[in-house]
DNA sequence: TTGAAAGCGCTAACAA
DNA sequence: TTGTTAGCGCTTTCAA
């Protein structure tokens, strides 16, 4: 369209009386030419307002300057992915990259050519973009581990099971003595470990488990029938651990009109915390995922992996945490 | 790094016996070139597990496949903007684009050569990347007006007036004679479209504006305090309205911890829906801006306004809703 | 310290 | 219907 509008490298090294190479290197501080040429160049860039072709620097350097992410489709609305989101492109900004969001549309057999390397989080083993993504050629990071069989060039991890058993632990002491679990799909790694934790957990503690799982993505309603026929089914659940992102908040409505008392004769434990948990009444303790701190380690990693500052296979842990909350005082 | 892994159009052209133009052609279906070879040579790159590199693409034809979307710093966690996003996001991927999430950290004078146009969400006045963008050449559309002195190329809007018109009638027929705001600041058009509404409203009904105004991005606590302090000093508000996102849902415990009654001798309602809204004891009344039609929207508008289909200028009506919950019943 | 030339991988204009 | 040639705007040799 409006072509001609901008100033290219060629036109200021002209009005400068340097050469395009001079130019160049004088507008990217490279350190090869005299000082008093660079500000000259710098000047006349100004004043012509000249902004460099990202798109050309890109094709000759081979190197974009942009890293894409990927998030699972079925996010619909996630404090959790928002966050994630938000510490990718914190850390990206830093280090003076874009991010450019990746979806199902035009991931290609075997090289991504627009993006230096690529953030995934929660990948789906289901998800044909994530096997795109991880058969091509360009560096992959994870959030969580991938359960298929393609390997990531390096992931940032949890101690998911661990955060749980404290969790479990911790209805436990507050009295609980048969604790019902509300499980996510196992089509991620966070939530096959929840699972596999929980009934472990179980074992170990005599208790018989009682797990339901839902789909990744279930819309409320289907969370609250699931609770409601749980606690129809075994009257004697003495509390609900709910791992599904926003399942806790939906499910509180259920609860009342089942005649519970939450933090009372139901505790009430959710394993992705979010605003919406410090208001409820009571709050709802839950386990701390710190997405935004998991987003930037792994844009960091990445950049880590690019620069080869860290190897490939690198996994690196990010701590997380539990806040009990009234929901669960016993 | 990985010199040389991928195959490129010469070695496809050169491997399928034809020049580089015809494969271009053939494998852009620009039909030009016959069937038979046009199967050929797609059958040849995908032996060779060709795909293309869409830079250099995007060098020759200065068109990126990619478009831009810029939102509010501030914006934390918000269920809001994430829909926002999703709604961006599926609209490209429809039209085969990819999207770029633009932060402060380069946005240049005059032309951004990386994307096609750019999205800009609830442009802040004094956001300097949106300031930058607007002044670009780039084509802008923007989710509300911008009311600062720069033109976007088009504007998605709804009908923010009319639509808490409605809420306060609804809530003066439902009893309450005393409403208070709760209000965001006036730095976007949607936040001071608000407060004018608010005002005007109470003018016409003879009643006494009771309005506190926050930050765009105040922390829950400062919400908390805003709404303790205007229930402590009028005891006789009967209704709270509240505009920020998030803020309804944060100042429940304050209400409550204030000995009121919520639906009952006090009503409230929220400018902005979230799931949080539906679950809460009693759910409140929302006014549903439909964020992920609001980012469709605004992505279309953009490929219109790009393919010329639409005109600059163009200002689309986007409709909004008022869904009444418990809250409000009086 | 600077310049000239080559070329990143592709598409568009011009020929055949 | 196909091939040849010329760039898109930049960075990177290689030479001076």
């Amino acid at each position: 369209m409006r072509r001609k509008e901008s100033v290219n490298l060629v036109e200021v090294a002209k009005a400068a009386g340097v050469s395009k190479t001079t130019a160049s290197d004088a507008l990217r501080n490279s350190g090869r030419v005299s000082e008093r040429t660079r500000e000259h160049v710098v000047a006349v860039a100004n004043r012509l307002g000249y902004s460099p072709n990202l798109v050309a620097r890109s094709l000759r350097s081979s190197s974009t300057g942009t890293i894409g992410l990927h998030l699972p489709e079925v996010l619909t609305r996630s404090e959790y992915y928002m966050s994630f989101v938000l510490g990718v492109v914190d850390r990206a900004a830093k280090m003076d990259y874009d991010v450019m969001l990746i979806t199902a549309h035009n991931v290609p057999s075997r090289r991504f050519h627009r993006v230096d390397g690529v953030v995934l989080g929660d990948p789906l083993e289901t998800d044909t973009v994530v096997r795109g993504l991880l058969n091509s050629s360009v560096p992959v990071v994870t959030c969580e581990r991938y359960t298929g069989d393609a390997e990531p060039a390096a992931v940032v991890r949890s101690d998911h099971a661990g955060t749980l058993d404290r969790l479990l632990d911790h209805l436990r002491s507050a009295g609980a003595r048969d604790i019902a679990f509300l499980a996510s799909s196992t089509v991620t790694d966070w939530g096959r470990t929840l699972q596999q934790t929980y009934l472990r957990w179980c074992e170990r503690h005599d208790m018989r488990p009682r797990l339901r799982e839902m789909a990744f993505g279930s819309p409320t309603a289907v969370m609250q029938d699931n609770v409601r026929a749980l606690l129809n089914a075994d009257p004697a659940v003495d509390a609900l651990v709910c791992a599904p992102d926003g399942s806790a908040a939906a499910v509180l409505p259920v609860i009342r009109a089942a005649g519970r008392t939450i933090g009372e004769d139901l505790l009430l434990a959710s394993c992705v915390d979010s605003t919406a948990l410090h208001h409820t009444d009571p709050p709802v303790t839950a386990i701390d995922l710190r997405p935004r701190e998991a987003g930037a380690a792994c844009a960091q990693l990445l950049f880590d992996i690019l620069s080869g500052e860290a190897p490939e296979g690198t996994v690196s842990a990010l701590p997380i945490g539990l806040t009990e909350r009234r929901s669960t005082r016993g």
